[in-house]
DNA sequence: CATCTTTCTGCAAACGTTTTCAGTACCCAT
DNA sequence: ATGGGTACTGAAAACGTTTGCAGAAAGATG
């Protein structure tokens, strides 16, 4: 490949004289700048990212972590804050974490040698060294859609326990007593869901009954199929059920009409997340939506400001969230 | 951060003998690996990948492009893709571009400047000079879902054309006649499924009709919502309709839906690609399902191959598909 | 005409690695 | 003792950039 220094022999002039040009500085005769642009344009030349980023010790780009198995969720926001971070003129570079403690030893190896000017977290961790070198990480590392106290990071997040107590409470003012809840694992977004659809129940005295509760290892539409399979086959006499996520929600509406019963007309269906496709579905599904693109936009502003040397000081965000009523969910017959 | 002169100094050898334990060279005396080692373990160093790339002009990393707008079938497959690769032992690095000659040549400048070790092409694109580059790249290049005559590189797709042919004759078989279509645009695929679309009409000595098809921009459930509704507003008494993807479709089957149509009873639905969500909708979607692990594995290994030096020969690959029939599409009434 | 800026250019060092080369130390066979 | 491997180690160059420094040329000021 062609390197700075073959820009130069072309033009006839130094290597610093083309970095000057490459890099608008002052000080470079118009008619040199012209002649070494020329060359530029004819060659194609780019520089060395590698090169670059080693002498200057930053690397304009931001890495993200995010699952391995991401749901759609995290897809359109992964999206927007790359978007985003392109804007503010940063690079982003994706890390796929596994939910295995090695594979993530892997990810922090990888972290590490790339130089990178910031880390966005939007998948919690297992391991203890993933976290012991985001505290000390000489970059900054903002959280997204989680929070961890011992963790002196910002983070963007909405109130999940908050949103999951509205989106039962929603089911409650329905008129429906037994309500059905699909748990998901691992993430603190998980049981914050949880403990807002316990929350709800018991602020309007509805007994908790764990038999209306299945718990699956994952978010795709196949666990909400098998979780909901699980709670018909238990028969608790339910007439709603709530899922932690619309994927879920989905796999959940699968296997009602599988069961030869009806959304919402015998069972009620409510998920969270709003993703792209819950306004498509036939009923639509009524979920919980957050404002994945503030979410988005502030990650990556508040990353911006960070590497611009602004102090931690408190630039987290907790963004509220937003009951999106469509036709999964009506009252009880 | 730590380098490699740092853990010489900490463990009192010189760099040189540093690199050859980390690299597992041979000819270092056993207690300098271990006492190496243990300083390496201790302080958590990894070596620099913009250091290590730049000396040895490789980066063990394969760059893949990608729609900026990625449909749910592309997520699917670049995750495999970037699966298979980390098994070859191969990081991957993506480029989003947007379907703008300008934003591709953002893309370009930035896939020339990070000294790639081969670039997957999982999107088309538009500008010339994005083509004139992967035509005389220095390293390799290989297209993914599509192909492209004039460029010498192998490629890994279906016959799509095929596909679409029997994804309509699939119809016909079941007795429909007029069967609308909801075109895509801008990328060849789109064209080839349009012409398989025409091709089994013909066979059938069915009339090809322009009212029965709408062109949509791009390939989000609310391009098929809106397409759905033009052809129902059109009136062309059709009795199915035929998406070329499986996000159009979902978006035409709410179009029926708000139209207080029901699928497959009063209009069958046909999709293509058999994205994850397709078996969980309800009904469940008809469609055609591309061997998308195949089509990634086969795409990272190809990749792998010719980074070892393998020449271009023939490593190009066309797959099968396979008609996944669910309950989206019925008899006419 | 001398001096001082200002504008411009190139040399050389630095960034963090890998690898060639030259060397040292040791062992073994003459 | 001499020679020749073999096992090991470090100095130094190289990769492609940027930038501080020095110096040159030109213009401005006294």
């Amino acid at each position: 490949m062609m390197s700075i220094k073959d820009i130069a022999r072309l033009a006839g002039v130094s290597p610093s004289t083309v970095s000057r040009v490459i890099n608008q500085k002052k000080y470079v005769k118009p008619e040199l700048r012209e002649r070494i642009m020329a060359v530029v344009k004819e060659t194609g030349y780019v520089p060395s990212h590698a090169a670059r980023s080693m002498v200057l010790k930053r690397s304009f780009t931001v890495g993200i972590v995010i699952p391995y198995a991401f749901n759609m969720f995290q897809r359109q926001l992964f999206a927007i804050i790359e978007r985003q971070l392109e804007t503010h003129g940063y690079h982003t570079l994706f890390f796929f974490a596994k939910w295995e403690p090695e594979h993530e030893l892997h990810c922090l190896r990888r972290l590490k040698s790339e130089n990178l000017d910031g880390i966005i977290m939007l998948h919690e961790v297992i391991h203890p060294d993933f976290y012991a070198y985001l505290a000390h990480a000489p970059m900054p590392v903002v959280l997204c859609t989680f929070d961890r106290g011992n963790l002196a990071c910002p983070s963007v997040h909405v109130d999940e326990e908050a949103a999951a107590r509205d989106a039962t409470a929603h089911l409650i003012g329905l008129g429906h007593r037994r309500i059905g809840f699909i748990a998901g694992s691992h993430f603190s977004f998980a049981a914050q869901r949880a403990s807002g659809y316990r929350a709800a129940l018991a602020s309007a005295s509805i007994a908790y009954d764990e038999r209306l509760v299945a718990e699956v290892p994952s978010y795709i539409a196949e666990d909400g199929l098998a979780g909901m399979r699980e709670l018909l086959a238990r028969k608790p006499g339910l007439s709603a059920v709530f899922a932690t996520t619309d994927e879920l929600a989905i796999g959940a509406m699968r296997a009602i009409y599988e069961a030869g019963l009806r959304v919402p007309e015998d069972i009620s269906v409510v998920g969270f997340d709003d993703i792209d496709v819950s306004a498509y579905l036939a009923p639509g599904l009524t979920t919980v939506a957050q404002p994945i693109e503030a979410i988005g936009r502030k990650t990556a502003e508040v990353m911006s400001r960070l590497i611009s040397g602004e102090a931690y000081g408190d630039l987290s965000a907790v963004f509220g969230h937003r009951l999106v009523v469509r036709e999964s969910a009506a009252p009880p017959r």
